[in-house]
DNA sequence: CCAATAGTGTCTATCAGACAGTATGGC
DNA sequence: GCCATACTGTCTGATAGACACTATTGG
């Protein structure tokens, strides 16, 4: 006799708004860990392929417009016995990395930046971080960064991604230097931005390149 | 109600003997897939954390000696509801590196080059890739080549699993600099090797260093 | 001596960090 | 003009790739 385990699929959405990295997340409504902030997340269904129930709980759960277009990856599962202390359920955790979408039309869901979020329900918050973990990550080698962005933007908005994932301020002309010599990183639209009080900049869209060579290292 | 899944552990199980890149696979005695490679695997138990699971699974089903000592990193989880044609499973991939082993005295067991292993059961061959490309990409910024060789090595050792894993020749000199030179990654034991006809060289242990930096890129 | 492997030194191209200087907008 | 931001150029130190050279063993 073969055990059989609940399995629930868990949302880490991160972006970038408000000059804060920030998360998803809905205050739960019911005991255990009541009001404590959550990552969306439910049960996978018999017949859906775990990204499947990922995306369909991004749209039914967590309310995110255009869900089938935002950068999507699995992060790590969860399986420790007590995790959830009603009964045992696993948990594949999704790492879902967004731009700056406006307010989920749910209930309860809200984008909260990160160090505020130091108290979750369940094991969410070690999801968290480990999602942002590996987001810092792979802001180093690969064009990821783009996806914290609107589909055109300025080398500017990708180096703010890069201070605020990385909590670490850039040089704007080193970094300028790098993005843009990189070869397949940025595709030129021609056009430029107007703000205030500034030259325009060139606006940009991604590139084909996936892979970042060599490397931007935080060091 | 809330579905519930089966969930199986699948062991990548990974090492550099004979001239080779291996790994540890298994000749399937009943159907599906009769006869083909497999991983070794099996079902968590109740109550069973998923790395307990792994070790477990390491020992009595890979037959492993001192499964305690090694390397072992969660993988990926594959969910597609097909994978398995008798019923749908979930399985939890572990990555396990280990040093030259004696063969395992389970039967059926057998340590088979990478390159071998073209066609497998269910997607196993899918996983062992998986695996590979891990431990190939970890190699650029950790210290877990080490993992690969015996508790005491010499830099040609390392060496060896750098040029087998990445499957491509490295400059010995260079290699050389580099390691030595990368703070923590080796400690000197005072020992050295004897061998047929070349000078002896260093003995090195493992240093506390976990990460690479820089990292020693594949280019 | 020679063969073989270990280990060191040196040159060069590349690249990151630091930062001066120029360009182009709003006020 | 002044300020702010975008962008370019230059210097320097660190490092990887290429490869000459020395060191230490066995035969």
């Amino acid at each position: 006799m073969v055990p059989s385990v609940p399995v629930s699929v868990d949302l880490v959405v991160l972006t970038v708004r408000c000059q804060a990295l920030s998360a998803l997340v809905w205050r739960r409504d019911n005991p255990p860990f009541l009001r404590r902030w959550s990552l969306a997340g439910g049960f996978i269904q018999l017949d859906e392929d775990l990204p499947d129930a990922a995306r369909r709980i991004m749209t039914e759960r967590a309310g995110i417009p255009g869900a089938g277009t935002l950068h999507l990856e699995q992060l790590q599962t969860y399986g420790y016995p007590d995790r959830d202390p009603r009964q045992r359920v696993l948990s594949v955790a999704y790492l879902c990395l967004a731009p700056d979408l406006p307010a989920s039309e749910k209930a309860h869901m809200a984008w909260v930046p990160v160090a505020e979020l130091t108290v979750m329900a369940f094991d969410h918050r070690r999801m968290m971080l480990d999602g942002i973990e590996r987001a810092r990550a792979k802001l180093e080698y690969t064009s990821l960064a783009a996806a914290f962005c609107e589909p055109e933007f300025t080398v500017a908005d990708l180096r703010r991604v890069y201070e605020l994932v990385w909590a670490r301020p850039l040089d704007p002309r080193n970094f300028h230097r790098k993005v843009t010599k990189a070869e397949g990183f940025l595709m030129e639209t021609g056009e430029t931005t107007t703000r205030d009080g500034g030259r325009p900049a060139k606006l940009y869209r991604r590139g084909p390149a996936e892979l970042l060579h060599p490397p931007m290292l935080r060091s």
